[in-house]
DNA sequence: CGTGCCTTTGACAAGTATCAACCCAAGTGG
DNA sequence: CCACTTGGGTTGATACTTGTCAAAGGCACG
């Protein structure tokens, strides 16, 4: 444990994800040795971060927190996906962001949780208490370094979502969505698509019907091909890359 | 300057903001003493943050930087208004800020900017140098914890943009941006709008024709009063928190 | 082999955008 | 001092994208 080791993650769908450097430990409920904090550190920070972090297995569908419940962890995803959201009280959803393994969950969270966090499929989570996290972050001037980091990415990702929320046209953010899960699973060509068409309707502030008919219409252009209602294969990278409109 | 001292800093408007706290220094273009860094620090580390920030004025419209300049500094409005933008290739515009004395703009940048900072009226910043600033929050763990804490209402604030962009009609967004300026003024009935129709629209991820049309429906129903284009009066501040959708 | 959830597709409605005309106030220059 | 210009802002007519409602198909799971 004292190297810089690479482990390999599986995700839910079967692909393997990679991830480089960190702190590892054994997955409780699928054996698993996980990554739990990304970026590389020395053995001793390793060592305490790994002794204040607990990993735990949820299933589909449950819940880790909803939004305005006090903030009491911050967990690292090791298998699985969580999907992070806000409502408007008629029940209008949105969907902030979609978590992979190797992402944090209720970073840059203070007083109260600003989103609700539920496990979109199985998923194991490290989870670091937040006093104690904090407390080690005061210790361990590298960790909070690499979180701040981390929320740095958070926000400029924020940004990029509001031009997309805002200003990009239906068939724009399908494709921009493609793209991204695309490069989320190493630019391969064919990778499962393991949200909802609602949920992807709710992450781009559009209705499930506009989404299927917006992949549907892409697959009549020869621009993908669904070869599952889950399962896209990307045919003309270019094109669609054009279709982002970035 | 070694108390908590109380400064008042005048709005390009006429408007005056107090903010508490923090170091201040006398600005070189209206020669008024400006709050720096908010928050409450020793006088240790308030004559280190002042050793290092450098008030500038800037004229109206004027650029501070572009999205995708490598990242030089960081600033601290004390007088003015600037606007944060992204724009896609075609030329369509996302606003994702508009910032007021006392907020920051640029913090969460690591290599480049990630969207362009304007002057939407004569402003005076203090700038601080990104090299010499990052120096200082190694040496003053109290202000990296400030900046920290910035940072994460700004996820915060993000995110609850993601939500209206996605999933608010023309009316709850143009009442949740009246709502949240009146509150920029202090909870105060009457309050200038220092921003166009334009400027709106690429805020609320809509065209400058339907905030115009919304705006004058409010006036219609009796919830505002447009006493002119740029001073706007809330007739019924219940009624309108209602159309927030929130 | 049903049952239920998700997806797809169609017809239609509605909310916003687009295009265009006009207004108003503030400069600007003859 | 007044015509002219210019940069917003408002309003109307119309188009179009996207949402809504509804029905039917597919797939997984008990």
């Amino acid at each position: 444990m004292s190297d810089r080791s690479e482990v390999s993650v599986a995700a839910p769908d079967g692909v393997v994800t990679a991830v480089k450097g960190g702190p590892s430990s054994r997955c409780h409920s699928c054996g698993v040795r996980h990554v739990t904090i990304c970026g590389v550190v020395d053995d001793t920070v390793l060592k305490a971060v790994e002794s204040i972090s607990r990993t735990i297995g949820v299933e589909q569908g449950e819940t880790l927190f909803v939004e305005g419940d006090p903030v009491t962890a911050v967990y690292n995803i090791t298998r699985g996906i969580v999907r992070l959201s806000k409502m408007l009280p008629d029940g209008r959803r949105q969907i902030t962001g979609f978590l992979f393994p190797g992402d944090f969950v209720g970073l840059g969270a203070r007083m109260a949780y600003g989103y609700t966090a539920e496990a979109m499929t199985a998923a194991c989570l490290c989870r670091f208490e937040k006093p104690r996290l904090d407390k080690l972050m005061r210790e361990h001037r590298e960790i909070e370094d690499q979180l701040l980091a981390l929320m740095e990415k958070e926000v400029d990702l924020a940004q990029e979502r509001m031009l997309l929320l805002g200003r990009k046209t239906a068939a724009e953010k399908v494709a921009s969505f493609l793209m991204s899960l695309s490069e989320r699973f190493d630019g391969a060509e064919t990778f499962p698509v393991a949200m909802t068409r609602a949920d992807i309707a709710d992450y781009l502030g559009l209705t499930l019907e506009t989404v299927s008919r917006t992949l549907s219409a892409f697959q009549r252009d020869g621009l993908i091909s669904l070869e599952r209602a889950h399962m896209i294969r990307l045919l003309d990278r270019t094109r669609l890359e054009d279709m982002t409109g970035t």
